[in-house]
DNA sequence: GACCAGGCACATC
DNA sequence: GATGTGCATGGT
């Protein structure tokens, strides 16, 4: 398992490169850290923008805080998710998130805050419906964590950009998550900012790819166009 | 009407 | 353990 011809060098223009091409991203949208986890929960395979209505459904009924999203009906908290699809799963995963949060923590999210990284991990990737990504996502975005978030768009925009050296496994293969995740950690060596930001800058680069939005004539991500990924995010 | 979007759990082999 | 399938809505 290798990335032949990789190098920090190499990630870094990366980072600057979109860093400078798009500006501080400031991620995750979310007004608190619960409402970052709220939104990780929803986000799985579902597009941001229907998650955004369902927040905002959230937000109009006052369910953005754990004790009042463990209070109310249920039926109520499938109705303000419903936009963001899987409703009935989803009400569920928020459900036993808040219950998680209000046992554990007394509902104090500044109290996982204390918990060290690893071991919130753990205890995140016990919960249903929290697998690594959600996890990390929650981690970085919330809890500032040092963690880069693999996702989807993380692992084709890089796979794009290696090419015929990219030799880590695929998207839902076995081990491929941990071992592209160590992988880019290794290299990038960053703080919880710079992991926030290169992950946030990498999904950016994803969608305007997509919109096929140009890029400056002397900019280094000129690179991901060249090999046509615009083709295939 | 088909396909995709910032996954995950569970059943089956 | 590996693979396939269900979950569900809104936008394109």
């Amino acid at each position: 398992m290798s990335l032949r011809g990789s190098s920090t060098g190499s990630l870094l223009t990366i980072y600057t490169a979109l860093y400078e091409h798009f500006g501080d991203p400031h991620w995750w949208p979310g007004e608190t850290p619960f409402e970052v986890c709220v939104g990780a929960i929803l986000t799985q395979n579902t597009a941001w923008s229907n998650v955004e209505m369902a927040i905002s459904n959230m937000k109009g009924k006052g369910l953005l805080d754990p004790f009042a999203l463990l209070s109310a009906p249920l039926d109520e908290l499938v109705t303000a998710v419903l936009p963001a699809g899987y409703h009935n799963r989803k009400a569920a995963y928020l459900r036993s998130f808040s219950s998680y949060m209000v046992e554990r923590y007394g509902g104090l999210i500044t109290s996982m805050g204390q918990v060290p990284a690893t071991r919130l991990r753990d205890e995140l990737l016990k919960m249903k419906g929290v697998g690594e990504e959600t996890a990390d996502s929650m981690l970085c975005y919330a809890f500032n964590r040092p963690v880069l978030v693999m996702d989807a768009y993380t692992h084709r925009v890089l796979e794009r950009y290696y090419g015929t050296s990219w030799h880590l496994p695929g998207p839902g293969t076995k081990g491929s998550y941990a071992a592209v995740q160590g992988h880019l950690m290794e290299r990038l060596r960053g703080d919880a900012l710079m992991y926030n930001r290169f992950h946030a800058l990498i999904v950016l680069l994803a969608k305007d790819l997509c919109r096929k939005r140009p890029l400056c004539s002397d900019c280094p991500l000129r690179r991901f166009c060249d090999t046509g990924v615009e083709q295939t995010i």
